[in-house]
RNA sequence: GCCGAGGUAACUCAACGGUAGAGUGCUUCCCUGAAAAGGAAGAGGUAGUGGGUUCGACCCCCACCCUCGGCA
C-alpha cells in the first residue's frame, strides 16, 4: 500500500534541502525529484547551486539537467514530468521525493493543478505586451471579470496570460484553473532555519559562488547562446557581470527566499522540521 | 592654512520661505503553461551643531564641527 506514498522536501533557498532530502533517501530507499526551476537548465551550475555528482551519494535524481540554456519550459512541462517520474519510481517499489524550493512546481503535484491547456503563444504575447496595462486591464474587464480579482493591474505578465487564454480558447481564464483530485499520498516537510541563519548561509554561498568561478560560467554562456534566454534571468546571471554583482546577488538571493517563505506559509499541511532526526520520525510514522 | 562643493530616510539623491519626496534597501502579502520570474501594500526623516533674520526656515545670514575636491 505504500506505492502512493510521496514526501516532499521544500524550504527557502540555503535551507539545507538538498542534503537532507539525500540523507533521507538514503534511509528510505528512496529516489530524488528536484522541483527547481533552475536546476532544469545544464550547464547552469555555478548560480543555481546545483547539487553535484558527490553529494548525490549514489541517490538517482530526476529533473536536474534536463535541458539547454536556451530552451523553453515551463509549470505545465514540470507537473507532466514530475508526476510520472514519481509514479515510475514507485511502481519500482522506491520511495519518491520531491525536493525543491520553486513553491508553484511542488503545488502542482501537491493539488493536482489543472493547468489551462492553452500553450504559450509568443505572437500573441508579443502582440499584447505591446498595449499599455490600461488597455489589457480594458480587454480583461470585458473578457474575464472574474480574473481581475487575482490579478493585479500593473502586472503585465499575468494579464497577458489570462487573455492569451482567454483569446484561444473563448473562455474566462479564471474559470479553466482548479485542483484536481488528489494524485498522490502526501507527506510535506519544511525546512525553515532562522532567517538570520539563511542570510548568513547565503553570503557565504554567495561569496563562493563567485570565487568558483560564476563570472566565467556566466560569461561561457553568453558566449554560446546570448543573454537573451529566459534561463539567463535568474539570480546570479543577470547580475553577474555588473560590478557590484556580489552585493546585488546577495540582496536578490535574500529577497527571494523571503518570498519562498511567503509563498510556503499558505499551504497550511506543511509539517516544519529543524532536523534530519525529526524528519525520519515522521516519515517513519507515514510510510507505516 | 586657503579656495570651492556639500552635510535631508538604512543607502544614493531631490524639491521647496509655510513643518519634506524619489529610487534602492527593509517588512508583509499575492501568485495555475516565464515562478530564482512578475506584481501589491506598508514601516522608516522633525533636515550636522549652536545662534540670528522672519508671522513662519530644511530652504536666507553668522559661527563651529565633519566630508569631498583643488591650492599651498
Amino acid at each position: 500500500m505504500s506505492h502512493n506514498k510521496l514526501i516532499i522536501i521544500l524550504g527557502p533557498t540555503a535551507s539545507g534541502k538538498s542534503s537532507l532530502a539525500v540523507k533521507l533517501a538514503q534511509k528510505f530507499n528512496g529516489e530524488i525529484v528536484s522541483a527547481d526551476s533552475r536546476q532544469i537548465y545544464k550547464e547552469m551550475d555555478i548560480g543555481t547551486a546545483k547539487i553535484t555528482k558527490k553529494e548525490m551519494q549514489g541517490i538517482p535524481h530526476h529533473l536536474i539537467d534536463i535541458i539547454k540554456p536556451n530552451q523553453e519550459f515551463s509549470l505545465a512541462q514540470f507537473k507532466k514530468k514530475a508526476t510520472k517520474i514519481i509514479k515510475d519510481i514507485q511502481k519500482r517499489d522506491k520511495l519518491p521525493f520531491l525536493v525543491g524550493g520553486t513553491g508553484l512546481y511542488i503545488q502542482s503535484v501537491v493539488d493536482n493543478l489543472q493547468i489551462p491547456k492553452t500553450k504559450p503563444n509568443k505572437k500573441l504575447r508579443n502582440k499584447l505586451e505591446s498595449k499599455t496595462n490600461q488597455e489589457l486591464y480594458n480587454q480583461l474587464k470585458k473578457l474575464d471579470p472574474q480574473a481581475l480579482k487575482i490579478i493585479d493591474k500593473n502586472n503585465q505578465r499575468r494579464m497577458v496570460r489570462a487573455l492569451e487564454v482567454c483569446l484561444i480558447t473563448g473562455q474566462p481564464f479564471s474559470q479553466q484553473k482548479h485542483k484536481g483530485p488528489k494524485l498522490f499520498d502526501i507527506l510535506q516537510i519544511g525546512l525553515n532555519p532562522d532567517i538570520k541563519i539563511i542570510d548568513k548561509r547565503i553570503n557565504q554561498r554567495v561569496k563562493q559562488m563567485i570565487k568558483a568561478g560564476l563570472l566565467e560560467e556566466v560569461e561561457k554562456l553568453i558566449k554560446k547562446y546570448g543573454s537573451k534566454p529566459y534561463s539567463m534571468s535568474g539570480i546570479g546571471y543577470k547580475e553577474a557581470l555588473l560590478d557590484n554583482s556580489e552585493e546585488l546577488i546577495k540582496i536578490h538571493t535574500k529577497q527571494y527566499a523571503r518570498r519562498q517563505m511567503s509563498w510556503f506559509r499558505r499551504d497550511k499541511k506543511i509539517k516544519w522540521i529543524k532536523d534530519y532526526k525529526k524528519a525520519k520520525k515522521m516519515i517513519i510514522n507515514f510510510i507505516n
